[in-house]
Order: structure tokens, then sequence, then C-alpha cells
DNA sequence: ATTATCTATAGATCTATAGATAATGC
DNA sequence: ATTATCTATAGATCTATAGATAATGC
């Protein structure tokens, strides 16, 4: 049997349910499951702490505050989306039958994320709180994302939609599943490539190109 | 000139900037632009009273607390929508082309509500609070939208798309005008048609479809 | 008399800091 | 000595109620 390490600081008054993480993210955890079921002006310090098992005060020690417990949220939860997404649309070039593929391939990854995140985290997005400045970086990030699927999106079209109208509605498609999961919709019956062909079809491709792309799209999936 | 009617009650300590909204009305305006733009935890009844030109307490003469304001301003909102969207569903049958023709309009009506709408309201609808059995009856109003967006998609569709994912998909591409907006598009500058016409290619219809379904849609239409 | 406001305030939070304490590390 | 917690608490809210007041209505 494995000796679990010996723990620095003075113990916790009520005892540690998960030993083996860390206290940031114990913290991080709930308090992601708080602010999207309760909102973030809704959910106090205290209640944060309580969630994790450690005194209210304790949180500071971590955290400067509620904020950057959000921040960190939000940065974590976008970075490896924006990564994909890059990663991905480096090698598209200009040819649209590449980059079809390519879109059905990212929204596949993007769907499958949003639907296996633990406490349907990528609500975060949607809190109103998010407009303000202090998370100008993440909505930064988000940008980029956009871009990606609005470039991505208007190679493969044969249509002439503008190119912020495009991302942005290949993007509201794609997160269908956070309202899915909000719901009550069981996350492993979200139906990834379903969700995938329907923005390819939203910018106009055909029956057939849409089936090519969604063919050559999941080689370039990662193994499942 | 018009003499405005004499008013009953102890005047206000600042002087009334809209004398001709009723307070009742001015609450709800300064609430909903606070809970979009600061969230529904974040706003204090102390901030909206203050928006409004009142003192906090005499907020209560009017609503019972914070919640019933959000109820207010959710009922209100969702109220029209579903009206228009069961109205425009009734003559539908099953014929599928005039399925589509009504998908269109009803589209166009609901993109065009959610672009001129005062404080970008929609987004309300995010608001985790929402989830709360409080607002129960102004989900069970959202789903019924959500089912008539479902049934007409289902019926326009010649592909097998189950209809729960194309309620969603459809009201979340419509509700794409929230995102544009917090982004700082101009509402007047927001393209309904475009919006409505990837409606329908979503659900898998060909160009000529899509066309017809439009001029048709653009029948049903109020007069602009 | 009725209406719509006001002032004042109780009681319940909530956030953030100061300083103590109980572990391990060296 | 360092780390991670604890206890205690100041000070700032925030919500909701009680009761007074300044208008109009009858």
């Amino acid at each position: 049997m494995s000796t679990r390490p010996a723990k620095v600081g003075r113990p916790r008054a009520v005892s540690d349910a998960a030993p083996e993480t860390s206290a940031r993210d114990q913290i991080l955890t709930a308090a992601a499951a708080l602010f999207v079921d309760q909102g973030f002006g809704q959910t106090s310090t205290r209640a944060i702490a309580e969630a994790v098992g450690i005194r209210q005060a304790s949180l500071y020690y971590h955290f400067a505050g509620k904020d950057e417990i959000l921040v960190e949220l939000l940065e974590t939860s976008v970075r490896p989306s924006v990564d994909v997404a890059e990663r991905f649309a480096a090698d598209v070039g200009d040819d649209a039958t590449r980059a079809a593929a390519t879109l059905f391939a990212l929204a596949h990854v993007d769907v499958g994320t949003l639907s296996s995140t633990p406490h349907n985290i990528g609500t975060l997005y949607l809190l109103p709180e998010v407009q303000d400045a202090r998370y100008d970086e993440f909505r930064g990030e988000r940008d980029r994302l956009q871009g990606v699927y609005g470039r991505l999106g208007a190679l493969a079209s044969p249509l002439a939609i503008p190119e912020p109208l495009i991302g942005s509605l290949l993007i509201q498609m794609v997160e269908v599943v956070i309202q899915l999961r909000r719901q009550g919709v069981a996350p492993e019956s979200i139906d990834r490539r379903a969700i995938a062909t329907s923005c390819l079809r939203m910018l106009g491709l055909g029956d057939d190109d849409v089936r090519a792309a969604a063919s050559t799209g999941a080689l370039l999936l990662p193994r499942p």
C-alpha cells in the first residue's frame, strides 16, 4: 500500500477529502462548480472555502481574491483550445477543401472538450462579469479562437458571408453543447459529428463536400 | 405646451429624469442594464435605486426584491417571442416547404428583436442564476420556444437530425446576435437575412430551397 | 384617505487582514 | 525556518422592515 507524502503546514480542521489534489486545484474546482451554477457575484468566498473544506481566510493564502480565481479558470479553459486551433489552422494554406476538413476536426475536438469538461465550465465565458476589463486577456484569447474559426470558415465556404459573422456563428454552434448540458442532456450522448457537420452545412457546403470533409477531417483527430 | 399630470405621493429627493415613465418601468430598465453588464449577484438594490434616482428602500414599494425584478424582466422578454412563434407555427401543417419559409420568418423576427432590444436584454437568459427553480416558469416558456424551432426545423430539413438538437442549434444560431452585440457590433449592422438563411443551410437545404424559403418567408414578416 | 416616496436602522452578510499555531524541513 | 493552515475581527457592505412625510384625491 502507498504511504502518502507527509504534509507541510498546519493540518486542516476538517479532514482533506482529496489529499492527492493540491489545495489550489481543489479551490479552482470548487469555485468553478459554484460560479457555473450560482453565478460569480452570488458565490461568496466562504461558500468556496466550505466546499473545499478549509476556512474562508485560508483562500487568501492561495489567491489574492475571487477575481484571481476566475481569471485562472478562464485562462486555463481557453488556452488549450486556442493552441489546438492555431496548430490545426497552420497547415491549411488557402485550400478550401482542406479548410473544410480542418474545420470539421476543430469543431469536433471543441465539442468534445466542452462535453467532457467537469462542471460545464464553458459557461464561465457567458458570465456578464467577464466583460470587465479585468478579463481582457482572456477575451483576447477568445478573439483569436474566433478568428481561426472565421478564417477557416471563410476559406471553406463557397458563399460570401462576412468573416466576422462566420466566426461568431461557428463558435456559437459549437457552444450549443453548453446549453444542451444546462438542459440536462447527458454529455456522453452529445453527437460531436452531428454538430461538426452542421457547421459545414451552415457554410453552404453540399452533401458530398460535407461527407468528404468529415472523412478527411476525422484523420486529423487525436487517437480516440 | 403639454402640462404633465400632477403626481401623487411624496416627491423624489432627486428630480425625476423621465417623468413620463412609470417608476416601475424605470426600475426595470435600470436593473436590466445593470444585470446585463455586471451580473445579477453583483448588482445591489442600492445600485439599481441610484440609477433610477430614488432611495434604495423605495424599490420595495414596487418589487418584493431583486428576484422579482429579474422574474419580470425574463417573462416580458420571452413571452412575446413565444407568442409570435406559436402563431407562425400554427398554420404550417406538415408541409416541408412551408415549414422552411416559416422558420426563415421566425428567425428573421427573433434576430430583429434581439438586435433592437435596449440593453442586449437577451443576455439575461444566460445568467447562471436563471437555472434556479425560482425561474422555472420562464424556462418553461423558453422550452416552448425551442420546441417550435425544433418542430419547424425537423419538418423543413431533408436530414435526420434529432429534433432536440435541431431546436437547440437553431435558437443558438439566432442568439449569435447577443454575442455580436457583446463584441461591440452595432445592432443596426446585424444582417438578419444572413443569419436566417444560415439556419436553413444548417438544416441541409440546397441553394434553391433556401432562396425560395427566404422569398416566401419574407411575405410572412410584419410590415417593416 | 391613498399613494409614493423618504429617513433610519437592525441584522446579516461578506471580504480581507493580522497574528497565532501545528505540521515538516534542515 | 518554512509552509499551510487556523482563529478572530474590522470595516464595508447589503437587504429588508418600520415608521414618517409630502404630495394628490375625495
